[in-house]
DNA sequence: ATGTCC
Protein backbone atom coordinates (compact mmCIF):
# COMPACT_ATOMS: atom_id res chain seq x y z
CA UNK A 1 0.00 0.00 0.00
CA UNK A 2 1.25 3.40 -0.81
CA UNK A 3 1.97 6.52 1.36
CA UNK A 4 -0.39 8.33 -0.82
CA UNK A 5 -3.66 5.94 -0.51
CA UNK A 6 -2.79 5.83 3.38
CA UNK A 7 -2.50 9.61 3.48
CA UNK A 8 -6.51 9.47 1.72
CA UNK A 9 -7.19 7.13 4.63
CA UNK A 10 -6.21 9.46 7.03
CA UNK A 11 -2.72 9.01 7.89
CA UNK A 12 -1.02 12.35 8.52
CA UNK A 13 2.66 12.11 6.62
CA UNK A 14 5.17 11.96 8.98
CA UNK A 15 6.48 10.14 11.86
CA UNK A 16 3.04 8.36 11.80
CA UNK A 17 3.39 7.71 8.22
CA UNK A 18 6.09 5.34 8.45
CA UNK A 19 5.12 3.87 11.53
CA UNK A 20 1.66 3.17 8.80
CA UNK A 21 3.94 1.42 5.94
CA UNK A 22 5.71 -0.66 8.27
CA UNK A 23 2.60 -2.51 10.32
CA UNK A 24 1.07 -2.57 6.82
CA UNK A 25 4.04 -4.55 5.66
CA UNK A 26 3.26 -6.91 8.65
CA UNK A 27 0.22 -7.25 8.40
CA UNK A 28 0.73 -8.35 4.63
CA UNK A 29 2.90 -10.84 5.63
CA UNK A 30 0.57 -12.16 7.97
CA UNK A 31 -2.26 -12.48 5.15
CA UNK A 32 -3.91 -8.99 5.47
CA UNK A 33 -6.25 -8.43 1.98
CA UNK A 34 -5.70 -4.92 1.08
CA UNK A 35 -9.55 -4.53 1.40
CA UNK A 36 -9.08 -5.56 5.34
CA UNK A 37 -6.09 -3.40 5.36
CA UNK A 38 -8.13 -0.55 4.54
CA UNK A 39 -10.93 -1.21 6.89
CA UNK A 40 -8.01 -1.39 10.08
CA UNK A 41 -6.52 1.76 9.23
CA UNK A 42 -9.52 3.61 8.95
CA UNK A 43 -10.53 2.15 11.84
CA UNK A 44 -7.21 3.18 13.62
CA UNK A 45 -7.31 6.92 12.62
CA UNK A 46 -11.00 7.04 14.31
CA UNK A 47 -10.21 5.68 17.12
CA UNK A 48 -6.49 4.69 17.90
CA UNK A 49 -7.14 4.41 21.82
CA UNK A 50 -8.94 1.00 20.74
CA UNK A 51 -5.43 -0.28 19.07
CA UNK A 52 -3.28 0.86 21.85
CA UNK A 53 -1.91 -2.90 22.89
CA UNK A 54 -2.32 -4.55 19.68
CA UNK A 55 0.95 -6.57 19.03
CA UNK A 56 0.29 -5.58 15.30
CA UNK A 57 -0.66 -2.46 15.43
CA UNK A 58 -0.01 -0.54 18.85
CA UNK A 59 3.00 1.36 17.41
CA UNK A 60 1.11 2.94 14.92
CA UNK A 61 -1.60 3.83 17.09
CA UNK A 62 0.78 5.30 19.42
CA UNK A 63 2.28 7.34 16.95
CA UNK A 64 -1.52 8.12 15.40
CA UNK A 65 -2.60 9.72 19.20
CA UNK A 66 0.11 11.75 19.62
CA UNK A 67 -0.11 13.63 16.40
CA UNK A 68 -3.34 14.03 16.88
CA UNK A 69 -2.89 15.22 20.36
CA UNK A 70 -0.45 17.94 18.94
CA UNK A 71 -2.98 18.68 16.48
CA UNK A 72 -5.74 19.14 19.17
CA UNK A 73 -3.41 21.94 21.06
CA UNK A 74 -3.29 24.16 17.68
CA UNK A 75 -4.44 27.30 18.23
CA UNK A 76 -6.72 29.32 15.24
CA UNK A 77 -6.64 33.19 15.48
CA UNK A 78 -10.00 34.87 15.93
CA UNK A 79 -9.83 36.36 12.42
CA UNK A 80 -8.02 35.08 9.62
CA UNK A 81 -5.34 37.48 8.18
CA UNK A 82 -6.35 40.06 5.38
CA UNK A 83 -6.17 39.28 1.88
CA UNK A 84 -7.88 40.45 -1.32
CA UNK A 85 -7.24 38.70 -4.60
CA UNK A 86 -7.18 40.07 -8.06
CA UNK A 87 -9.02 38.73 -11.24
CA UNK A 88 -12.93 37.28 -11.26
CA UNK A 89 -13.47 33.08 -11.16
CA UNK A 90 -9.96 32.16 -9.52
CA UNK A 91 -9.89 28.17 -9.06
CA UNK A 92 -11.92 27.25 -5.99
CA UNK A 93 -8.99 24.90 -4.96
CA UNK A 94 -6.53 27.97 -5.09
CA UNK A 95 -8.89 29.96 -3.15
CA UNK A 96 -9.27 28.02 -0.44
CA UNK A 97 -5.34 27.39 -0.10
CA UNK A 98 -4.92 31.25 0.05
CA UNK A 99 -7.56 31.36 2.57
CA UNK A 100 -5.92 28.77 4.54
CA UNK A 101 -3.24 30.12 4.48
CA UNK A 102 -4.41 33.30 6.11
CA UNK A 103 -5.42 31.25 9.15
CA UNK A 104 -1.58 30.87 10.16
CA UNK A 105 -0.70 32.11 13.20
CA UNK A 106 2.32 33.93 11.43
CA UNK A 107 0.79 35.37 8.56
CA UNK A 108 0.05 39.01 8.57
CA UNK A 109 -1.37 39.69 4.91
CA UNK A 110 -2.08 37.85 1.44
CA UNK A 111 -2.88 38.87 -1.72
CA UNK A 112 -3.76 36.26 -4.92
CA UNK A 113 -2.87 37.34 -8.54
CA UNK A 114 -4.92 37.08 -11.38
CA UNK A 115 -3.14 33.46 -12.76
CA UNK A 116 -3.59 31.49 -9.50
CA UNK A 117 -4.27 27.71 -9.96
CA UNK A 118 -3.93 25.06 -7.12
CA UNK A 119 -0.31 24.53 -6.24
CA UNK A 120 1.52 22.53 -2.96
CA UNK A 121 0.78 24.41 0.00
CA UNK A 122 0.30 28.03 -0.96
CA UNK A 123 -1.45 28.42 -4.25
CA UNK A 124 0.80 29.58 -7.81
CA UNK A 125 0.18 33.24 -7.90
CA UNK A 126 -0.15 33.40 -3.70
CA UNK A 127 1.84 35.98 -1.89
CA UNK A 128 2.17 35.53 2.02
CA UNK A 129 3.62 38.55 4.08
CA UNK A 130 4.51 36.42 7.36
CA UNK A 131 5.94 38.05 10.62
CA UNK A 132 9.61 36.40 11.71
CA UNK A 133 9.94 33.33 9.88
CA UNK A 134 9.65 31.46 6.05
CA UNK A 135 7.69 28.78 5.01
CA UNK A 136 9.36 26.94 2.47
CA UNK A 137 6.09 25.72 0.45
CA UNK A 138 5.21 29.36 -0.01
CA UNK A 139 8.60 29.97 -1.74
CA UNK A 140 8.15 26.97 -3.70
CA UNK A 141 9.49 23.93 -4.96
CA UNK A 142 11.56 25.71 -7.71
CA UNK A 143 13.15 28.28 -5.31
CA UNK A 144 13.88 31.36 -7.51
CA UNK A 145 12.13 29.99 -10.80
CA UNK A 146 12.66 33.62 -12.87
CA UNK A 147 12.24 35.24 -15.78
CA UNK A 148 15.27 37.30 -18.39
CA UNK A 149 14.67 39.21 -21.37
CA UNK A 150 17.99 40.37 -23.28
CA UNK A 151 17.23 42.51 -26.09
CA UNK A 152 19.98 41.69 -28.50
CA UNK A 153 21.80 43.61 -31.33
CA UNK A 154 20.62 41.78 -34.33
CA UNK A 155 18.07 42.24 -36.73
CA UNK A 156 14.48 41.28 -36.23
CA UNK A 157 15.03 39.87 -39.84
CA UNK A 158 17.15 36.88 -38.27
CA UNK A 159 14.03 35.45 -37.12
CA UNK A 160 12.54 34.18 -40.57
CA UNK A 161 16.16 34.48 -42.62
CA UNK A 162 18.11 32.49 -39.54
CA UNK A 163 16.06 30.48 -38.27
CA UNK A 164 19.26 27.41 -38.69
CA UNK A 165 21.23 29.89 -36.45
CA UNK A 166 18.78 30.96 -34.09
CA UNK A 167 17.47 27.56 -33.37
CA UNK A 168 21.05 25.94 -33.08
CA UNK A 169 21.97 28.75 -30.85
CA UNK A 170 19.63 26.89 -28.42
CA UNK A 171 20.00 23.31 -29.25
CA UNK A 172 23.61 24.01 -28.12
CA UNK A 173 23.47 26.26 -25.56
CA UNK A 174 20.92 25.10 -23.12
CA UNK A 175 19.59 21.58 -22.31
CA UNK A 176 16.01 20.56 -21.46
CA UNK A 177 14.70 17.73 -19.31
CA UNK A 178 14.68 16.67 -16.07
CA UNK A 179 18.11 15.89 -14.37
CA UNK A 180 19.40 17.49 -17.55
CA UNK A 181 23.30 18.56 -17.31
CA UNK A 182 26.44 19.92 -18.85
CA UNK A 183 29.38 17.32 -19.50
CA UNK A 184 31.55 20.27 -19.54
CA UNK A 185 30.09 22.73 -16.73
CA UNK A 186 29.35 26.82 -17.05
CA UNK A 187 31.91 28.81 -16.03
CA UNK A 188 30.48 31.68 -13.57
CA UNK A 189 31.23 33.04 -10.21
CA UNK A 190 28.35 31.41 -8.09
CA UNK A 191 30.34 28.65 -7.96
CA UNK A 192 32.77 30.54 -5.57
CA UNK A 193 30.19 31.30 -3.09
CA UNK A 194 30.02 29.45 0.11
CA UNK A 195 28.14 26.47 -1.20
CA UNK A 196 28.20 25.07 2.77
CA UNK A 197 25.65 27.47 3.97
CA UNK A 198 23.57 24.31 4.43
CA UNK A 199 24.57 19.93 4.00
CA UNK A 200 21.94 20.11 0.88
CA UNK A 201 24.23 22.86 -1.00
CA UNK A 202 27.27 21.65 0.18
CA UNK A 203 26.74 18.25 -1.07
CA UNK A 204 25.02 19.17 -4.01
CA UNK A 205 27.13 21.54 -5.15
CA UNK A 206 29.08 19.54 -8.62
CA UNK A 207 25.63 18.57 -9.70
CA UNK A 208 24.20 22.39 -9.66
CA UNK A 209 27.29 23.05 -10.94
CA UNK A 210 26.85 20.89 -13.83
CA UNK A 211 23.50 21.95 -14.18
CA UNK A 212 24.35 25.61 -14.62
CA UNK A 213 22.98 27.30 -18.07
CA UNK A 214 20.41 24.06 -18.20
CA UNK A 215 16.07 24.89 -18.58
CA UNK A 216 15.00 21.77 -17.03
CA UNK A 217 11.42 20.66 -17.99
CA UNK A 218 7.90 21.84 -16.77
CA UNK A 219 6.55 25.17 -17.91
CA UNK A 220 10.17 26.20 -18.43
CA UNK A 221 11.47 27.98 -21.79
CA UNK A 222 14.40 29.73 -23.84
CA UNK A 223 12.55 31.38 -26.81
CA UNK A 224 13.35 34.19 -29.28
CA UNK A 225 10.52 37.01 -30.43
CA UNK A 226 10.11 40.08 -30.92
CA UNK A 227 9.69 42.94 -28.29
CA UNK A 228 7.78 45.82 -29.32
CA UNK A 229 7.85 49.16 -28.00
CA UNK A 230 5.25 51.83 -28.49
CA UNK A 231 6.86 54.57 -26.97
CA UNK A 232 11.18 55.61 -26.25
CA UNK A 233 11.36 53.84 -22.87
CA UNK A 234 13.77 50.87 -21.02
CA UNK A 235 16.77 52.75 -22.81
CA UNK A 236 15.57 51.95 -26.33
CA UNK A 237 13.94 54.28 -29.09
CA UNK A 238 10.38 53.37 -29.52
CA UNK A 239 9.93 50.26 -32.01
CA UNK A 240 10.58 46.91 -32.61
CA UNK A 241 13.45 44.34 -31.55
CA UNK A 242 14.81 40.65 -31.55
CA UNK A 243 14.83 39.77 -27.77
CA UNK A 244 15.44 36.02 -26.35
CA UNK A 245 13.48 35.06 -23.27
CA UNK A 246 13.94 32.75 -20.74
CA UNK A 247 11.98 31.30 -17.71
CA UNK A 248 13.87 28.83 -15.81
CA UNK A 249 14.99 28.38 -11.54
CA UNK A 250 17.64 26.39 -10.06
CA UNK A 251 16.71 22.91 -10.83
CA UNK A 252 17.49 19.92 -8.57
CA UNK A 253 19.12 21.74 -5.95
CA UNK A 254 16.70 24.43 -5.22
CA UNK A 255 14.22 21.39 -5.47
CA UNK A 256 16.39 19.29 -3.01
CA UNK A 257 16.81 22.56 -0.55
CA UNK A 258 12.92 22.91 -0.71
CA UNK A 259 12.23 18.88 0.28
CA UNK A 260 14.72 19.07 2.78
CA UNK A 261 13.47 21.91 4.52
CA UNK A 262 9.87 21.58 4.25
CA UNK A 263 10.33 17.93 6.08
CA UNK A 264 12.27 19.65 8.75
CA UNK A 265 9.61 21.97 9.17
CA UNK A 266 6.69 19.90 9.21
CA UNK A 267 8.76 17.79 12.03
CA UNK A 268 8.58 20.86 14.22
CA UNK A 269 5.26 21.73 13.37
CA UNK A 270 2.86 18.68 14.41
CA UNK A 271 0.04 20.56 15.60
CA UNK A 272 -0.73 22.12 12.11
CA UNK A 273 -4.32 20.50 11.27
CA UNK A 274 -4.40 18.58 8.03
CA UNK A 275 -4.96 21.88 5.56
CA UNK A 276 -2.15 23.83 6.81
CA UNK A 277 0.55 21.14 7.30
CA UNK A 278 2.33 21.95 3.78
CA UNK A 279 2.31 25.71 4.99
CA UNK A 280 4.57 24.64 8.20
CA UNK A 281 7.48 27.53 8.73
CA UNK A 282 10.34 27.87 9.99
CA UNK A 283 11.50 30.64 12.27
CA UNK A 284 14.09 32.79 11.09
CA UNK A 285 16.12 33.10 14.33
CA UNK A 286 16.19 28.87 14.47
CA UNK A 287 18.73 27.21 13.07
CA UNK A 288 16.72 25.37 10.64
CA UNK A 289 15.59 28.51 9.74
CA UNK A 290 18.56 30.74 9.32
CA UNK A 291 19.99 27.40 7.01
CA UNK A 292 16.94 27.64 4.89
CA UNK A 293 17.47 31.81 4.07
CA UNK A 294 20.92 31.35 3.34
CA UNK A 295 20.38 28.24 0.96
CA UNK A 296 17.34 29.91 -0.19
CA UNK A 297 19.52 33.18 -0.90
CA UNK A 298 22.29 31.05 -2.62
CA UNK A 299 19.40 29.79 -4.64
CA UNK A 300 18.80 33.03 -5.69
CA UNK A 301 22.07 33.64 -7.39
CA UNK A 302 22.33 30.22 -8.94
CA UNK A 303 18.90 30.84 -10.59
CA UNK A 304 20.43 34.05 -11.62
CA UNK A 305 23.82 32.66 -12.76
CA UNK A 306 21.67 30.30 -14.93
CA UNK A 307 19.76 32.54 -16.45
CA UNK A 308 22.88 34.44 -17.36
CA UNK A 309 24.80 31.54 -18.70
CA UNK A 310 21.94 30.54 -20.95
CA UNK A 311 21.65 34.38 -22.39
CA UNK A 312 25.85 34.58 -22.15
CA UNK A 313 26.59 31.60 -24.49
CA UNK A 314 23.53 32.15 -26.54
CA UNK A 315 24.58 36.06 -27.27
CA UNK A 316 28.20 34.47 -27.45
CA UNK A 317 26.98 31.98 -30.08
CA UNK A 318 25.59 34.08 -32.00
CA UNK A 319 28.32 36.75 -32.06
CA UNK A 320 26.03 39.70 -31.20
CA UNK A 321 25.82 42.17 -28.13
CA UNK A 322 23.46 42.61 -25.60
CA UNK A 323 21.35 46.12 -25.64
CA UNK A 324 19.07 45.47 -22.22
CA UNK A 325 19.35 43.40 -19.67
CA UNK A 326 15.25 42.58 -17.63
CA UNK A 327 14.95 39.92 -14.95
CA UNK A 328 13.05 38.98 -11.75
CA UNK A 329 12.85 36.56 -9.63
CA UNK A 330 8.85 34.87 -8.62
CA UNK A 331 9.43 32.03 -6.19
CA UNK A 332 11.14 33.73 -3.68
CA UNK A 333 10.78 35.50 0.19
CA UNK A 334 12.16 38.89 0.75
CA UNK A 335 12.77 40.92 3.93
CA UNK A 336 10.29 43.76 3.05
CA UNK A 337 8.53 46.92 5.23
CA UNK A 338 5.14 46.94 5.02
CA UNK A 339 2.95 49.17 7.33
CA UNK A 340 6.28 50.31 9.26
CA UNK A 341 6.73 46.43 10.14
CA UNK A 342 9.56 43.87 8.67
CA UNK A 343 7.98 41.22 6.96
CA UNK A 344 9.11 38.18 5.12
CA UNK A 345 7.23 38.60 2.10
CA UNK A 346 6.88 35.45 -0.04
CA UNK A 347 6.00 35.53 -3.22
CA UNK A 348 4.98 31.85 -5.22
CA UNK A 349 4.61 32.60 -8.81
CA UNK A 350 3.92 36.06 -8.87
CA UNK A 351 6.12 39.06 -9.72
CA UNK A 352 7.63 41.57 -7.31
CA UNK A 353 5.73 45.01 -8.72
CA UNK A 354 6.93 47.84 -6.56
CA UNK A 355 6.71 51.01 -7.40
CA UNK A 356 8.77 51.28 -10.84
CA UNK A 357 10.30 47.59 -10.55
CA UNK A 358 10.50 46.31 -13.74
CA UNK A 359 9.56 42.64 -13.98
CA UNK A 360 8.36 39.90 -17.21
CA UNK A 361 4.95 38.71 -17.66
CA UNK A 362 4.80 36.27 -20.41
CA UNK A 363 1.79 34.88 -22.13
CA UNK A 364 2.57 31.29 -23.45
CA UNK A 365 4.55 29.56 -26.50
CA UNK A 366 2.02 31.09 -28.72
CA UNK A 367 0.53 34.59 -27.14
CA UNK A 368 2.33 37.80 -26.34
CA UNK A 369 3.62 38.58 -22.81
CA UNK A 370 4.59 41.96 -21.56
CA UNK A 371 7.56 43.68 -19.97
CA UNK A 372 6.01 45.21 -16.80
CA UNK A 373 6.09 48.31 -14.63
CA UNK A 374 4.94 48.10 -10.88
CA UNK A 375 2.79 50.49 -9.64
CA UNK A 376 3.48 49.72 -6.16
CA UNK A 377 0.38 48.69 -4.20
CA UNK A 378 0.43 48.19 -0.75
CA UNK A 379 -2.43 45.81 -0.97
CA UNK A 380 -0.86 43.35 -3.32
CA UNK A 381 2.16 43.68 -1.45
CA UNK A 382 3.85 44.87 -4.32
CA UNK A 383 3.11 42.17 -6.36
CA UNK A 384 1.37 41.26 -9.85
CA UNK A 385 1.27 37.86 -11.72
CA UNK A 386 4.01 35.73 -13.29
CA UNK A 387 2.15 34.43 -16.32
CA UNK A 388 -1.27 34.15 -17.55
CA UNK A 389 -1.42 30.64 -15.04
CA UNK A 390 -2.97 27.05 -16.17
CA UNK A 391 -6.78 27.02 -16.79
CA UNK A 392 -6.58 23.62 -17.73
CA UNK A 393 -4.58 20.99 -15.54
CA UNK A 394 -1.74 18.52 -17.29
CA UNK A 395 -3.89 16.04 -17.85
CA UNK A 396 -6.96 17.36 -19.15
CA UNK A 397 -4.61 19.57 -21.36
CA UNK A 398 -3.07 15.87 -22.25
CA UNK A 399 -6.19 14.41 -23.11
CA UNK A 400 -8.25 17.36 -24.68
CA UNK A 401 -5.38 18.56 -27.44
CA UNK A 402 -3.83 17.11 -30.41
CA UNK A 403 -0.43 18.59 -31.84
CA UNK A 404 -2.17 19.27 -35.22
CA UNK A 405 -4.56 21.47 -33.80
CA UNK A 406 -2.03 23.17 -32.00
CA UNK A 407 0.84 23.63 -34.98
CA UNK A 408 -2.12 25.34 -36.89
CA UNK A 409 -2.83 28.05 -34.21
CA UNK A 410 0.89 28.48 -33.94
CA UNK A 411 1.37 28.81 -37.90
CA UNK A 412 -1.51 31.60 -37.76
CA UNK A 413 0.96 33.38 -35.60
CA UNK A 414 3.97 32.59 -37.24
CA UNK A 415 5.55 30.97 -34.61
CA UNK A 416 7.71 27.71 -34.92
CA UNK A 417 7.78 25.00 -31.68
CA UNK A 418 11.07 23.25 -31.45
CA UNK A 419 9.76 21.03 -29.03
CA UNK A 420 7.21 21.17 -25.54
CA UNK A 421 4.64 18.59 -24.16
CA UNK A 422 0.91 19.43 -25.28
CA UNK A 423 0.42 20.29 -21.61
CA UNK A 424 1.84 23.44 -21.83
CA UNK A 425 -0.04 24.66 -25.17
CA UNK A 426 -1.50 28.34 -25.75
CA UNK A 427 -5.28 26.57 -24.94
CA UNK A 428 -4.37 25.38 -21.85
CA UNK A 429 -3.29 28.68 -20.65
CA UNK A 430 -5.94 31.91 -19.38
CA UNK A 431 -5.68 34.63 -21.74
CA UNK A 432 -3.13 36.49 -20.97
CA UNK A 433 -5.28 39.98 -22.37
CA UNK A 434 -7.94 39.46 -19.30
CA UNK A 435 -5.04 38.61 -16.62
CA UNK A 436 -3.59 41.56 -17.23
CA UNK A 437 -6.79 43.67 -17.48
CA UNK A 438 -7.95 42.36 -14.49
CA UNK A 439 -4.33 43.65 -13.17
CA UNK A 440 -4.17 46.67 -14.71
CA UNK A 441 -3.70 48.74 -11.24
CA UNK A 442 -0.95 46.81 -10.67
CA UNK A 443 1.32 47.20 -13.38
CA UNK A 444 2.03 49.39 -16.39
CA UNK A 445 2.49 47.79 -19.63
CA UNK A 446 6.19 48.94 -21.14
CA UNK A 447 6.58 46.53 -24.14
CA UNK A 448 5.01 43.44 -25.73
CA UNK A 449 7.01 40.53 -26.55
CA UNK A 450 5.69 37.96 -29.04
CA UNK A 451 7.03 34.71 -29.32
CA UNK A 452 9.04 33.18 -32.85
CA UNK A 453 11.01 30.40 -32.38
CA UNK A 454 9.92 28.27 -29.36
CA UNK A 455 11.79 25.30 -26.62
CA UNK A 456 10.67 23.94 -23.86
CA UNK A 457 10.82 19.57 -22.53
CA UNK A 458 9.83 17.16 -24.02
CA UNK A 459 6.62 15.55 -22.25
CA UNK A 460 10.13 12.75 -22.25
CA UNK A 461 12.62 14.16 -22.57
CA UNK A 462 15.97 13.36 -20.35
CA UNK A 463 19.41 15.13 -21.04
CA UNK A 464 21.58 14.68 -24.42
CA UNK A 465 24.30 15.94 -22.71
C1' DA B 1 9.50 21.20 -10.71
C1' DT B 2 12.35 17.49 -9.52
C1' DG B 3 14.13 12.72 -10.02
C1' DT B 4 13.06 8.19 -8.14
C1' DC B 5 12.91 6.76 0.13
C1' DC B 6 7.41 7.12 2.95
Amino acid sequence: MKARELNNLGIPKGIAMQAAMEAVKAAAGKGFKRAELRERIAAIVESPEFFANDELWGTLAASLTEVFQHQARFVGRDAPAPWRQWGDGLEGSAVDQMANACKLPVTVAGALMPDAHQGYGLPIGGVLATKDCVIPYAVGVDIACRMKLTVLDMPVSALEKKTDTLRGAIERETQFGIGASFRKPRDHEVMDADWSVSPITRTNRDRAWKQLGTSGSGNHFVEFGTLTLDEDDLGLAAGVYLALLSHSGSRGTGAAVCDHYSRIAKSLHPELPRELVNLAWLDLDSDAGAEYWAAMNLMGDYAEANHACIHREIAGHLGVDVLLDIENHHNFAWKETHGGEELIVHRKGATPAGKGVLGIIPGSMGTPGYVVRGRGVAESLLSASHGAGRKMSRTAAKAKFNWKDVKAFLDERGVTLMSAGLDEVPMAYKDIEQVMASQRDLVDSVARFDPKLVKMANAGERPED
